[in-house]
DNA sequence: TAGATTGTTAATCGATTAACAATC
DNA sequence: TAGATTGTTAATCGATTAACAATC
């Protein structure tokens, strides 16, 4: 059965933990009741999650840590390369160029575009920045599925548009804009406007 | 009653939804039905979050839609002005501070601060950059309650800290880091891992 | 064996949806 | 008035938690 998204954020804080716990102390395995007391979840569901992914436990053990890392990382698909393209080379799609850590995740950015020409052809990060009007013809190409979207509010759904036309299956969207697509294609939106309300919200009290 | 984070979440929708739409095309009123087929919710929802917030709509009309707005932006503290510092500037911290949408939502960078010698006392943004050593008597001075962490791994423990030690209020965490703090002070964490885990999710599919 | 931990079934809890009387 | 929409109560659904037999 397809993965709900509130159990796949629950199994990244699950390979997130384990990673830094073995990191400072090495450990062959562990108990569903330490990863729910370090983490503020029930036992059970923790339980629960990791036979969702297929993980048997060992009785009065645990279970082994190499095991629930390699699971979380073989079911979420962070084995399998995904080469995607940056719209956008703003400030925000700079930096995301430069974040170390995406190929841990198995993603790999292959290309950035920019409607600017004042951009186009200028290296930023080891990229050269490609013009937009190249970037359909390189994802037909390349077969991109992935698309990291930091372009202006204005042009966002336009660009969208244009990716989808051409069989992009999952946008990463930066903007502030809610975007129109086909059921098949996955946005992902990073709305920075979300985090803020529950901030402002929680200062307000 | 407090508001849980779904409500908090639909009533952002809500208000990104009402602005696009009333920015394309001024309307004064709109219905619970109107609103949940654009968002692909229940209409019930709608009605029981616009209860929740103390929003009365008019039968056979529907809602005000200045009112919906005004509200959500009142109850999520929108209106009231948050001064904040900035922790780190690196790549990220440097595309947040030029990030030109946060003044609506009554956030303002007040200081940004960084440990990097090389870094202090020169300006990004209109903003001069502060010695790290200075971060704890200016929160203090200014009582500021909200800091916004980009800083490395390895030390966001240590600034966090810090900052509580200090009296922070709330933590916007832009590091991959599961930050310990006290239950009173909010972590709001951005890991990009976890849009990065739906996606290579879904593209697995 | 004894005891701790898993894996699973049952019970609870909360959130979403349906139904419908009240209202404009 | 008639009819559409709200506001609220009841029903459903799904997710979380509790209980406990099976297992190592």
């Amino acid at each position: 059965m397809r993965l709900k998204r509130v159990v796949l954020e629950r199994l990244m804080r699950y390979h997130r933990f384990l990673s830094q716990t073995t990191a400072s102390k090495p450990i062959q395995t562990i108990t569903s009741a330490q990863i729910a007391e370090a983490l503020d979840i029930d036992p059970t569901q923790v339980r629960k999650d990791f036979g969702a992914i297929g993980l048997v436990g060992i009785g009065r053990v645990g279970y082994q840590v190499e095991d629930v890392c390699c699971a979380v990382r073989t079911v979420m698909g962070f084995d399998k390369e995904n080469p995607a393209v940056l719209i956008g080379v703003g400030q925000l799609g700079g930096a995301l160029l430069t974040y170390p850590g995406f190929e841990k995740y198995g993603l790999s950015i292959t290309a950035v575009f920019d409607s600017d020409p004042a951009k186009t052809g200028r290296s930023k990060a080891g990229h050269t920045i490609r013009s937009i009007r190249s970037l359909k013809p390189y994802i037909r190409k390349h077969d991109i599925m992935l698309a990291i979207l930091c372009t202006p509010v204005e042009v966002s759904q336009t660009i969208a548009d244009r990716l989808v036309s051409v069989g992009i299956k999952a946008i990463w969207n930066f903007t502030p804009t809610d975007l129109a697509v086909p059921p098949d294609v996955l946005v992902r939106d990073e709305h920075i406007s979300l985090g803020l309300s529950e901030i402002a919200y929680h200062l307000k009290q």
